[in-house]
DNA sequence: TATGAAAATGAAAATCATTTTCATATTATA
DNA sequence: TATAATATGAAAATGATTTTCATTTTCATA
């Protein structure tokens, strides 16, 4: 049903060679292209996708497209994380926040929404632009 | 600075006569061909962008595109709400949860993140969808 | 190992929402 | 009215992603 190419190989080894890095489809054909294994971008976004379906990387969609990164294997023992992303700088964070996890079960149980945190970013300032933001408040116009 | 032009009254009284719905630009335009008074795409673009910058609109970003709806006066006693998008059926259901708004301030004073309600969309899923897919479960392949 | 059907590849074209360009029209002010 | 600033909209540009399609690769089977 599916074959074993090296093209799917490398784009999944070159994910998992950078475990937490969020990538985005252009940095892949970037990065395997100087590492001598160059692969259309067609191709690319074809296993990306499958990828993503067979449950090996996890896709994060901002207005600034999608970014990819390597499944770790929440199931046996890695914790949940989050997805906050700085509206300033662009930056992804991941957290891990227990009251975080609570309140999605709160939606479920009292709303009867269920939350899928893969695909849920929070957006707003992370810590340094926040502060940038009040030094500007102070400057000279 | 800002000149008043029957296009811009024209975008903000739509919304305005719709509130709680959330429009496409697309849509808007389709609309307002429709009311007799059509404007073009591009000035639409800008008048949403502008308008939201002037806080009569707030915009929501899914993967489908952005989506404009009119601004109700929170400032003057209206309640902040939240947006919680279904993955199925994409609809966007609007959400005023006091335990929401807890959590925010837990990621302000202990995570050091400010979230932007505005731009943060819950992914997820819907009862009805939830409901539906369980059933699917029980049926026969 | 040779064969062939199924699956994969990649360059180029197509999509689609949004933005930009630019010639023209409208507004506000003197 | 004259003038400059601003707004408009059709068409072109953009940029991420998807699709097309001729060609190549994989892999089960002979
Ligand atoms: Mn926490
Ligand atoms: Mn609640
Ligand atoms: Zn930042
Ligand atoms: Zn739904």
């Amino acid at each position: 049903m599916s074959h074993s190419t090296k093209q799917r190989q490398a784009v999944l080894a070159c994910l998992s060679g950078r475990r937490g890095e969020l990538l985005s489809a252009a940095e892949l054909t970037q990065i395997l292209r100087q590492a001598g294994s160059p692969v259309g971008l067609a191709t690319i976004y074809r296993h990306l996708t499958r990828l993503e379906e067979a449950g090996f990387v996890h896709r994060v969609n901002t207005p600034e497209g999608a970014f990819y990164r390597y499944c770790e294997e929440e199931s046996s023992g890695g914790r949940e994380c989050f997805l906050l992303r700085c509206e300033s700088c662009g930056q992804i964070l991941h957290l891990d926040c227990s009251h975080l996890r609570a309140l999605y079960e709160h939606l479920e149980r009292d709303h009867h929404f269920i939350v899928n945190p893969r695909e849920t970013v929070f957006s707003g300032l992370c810590e340094a632009c926040a502060r940038r933001g009040k030094e500007a408040l102070h400057e000279q116009p």
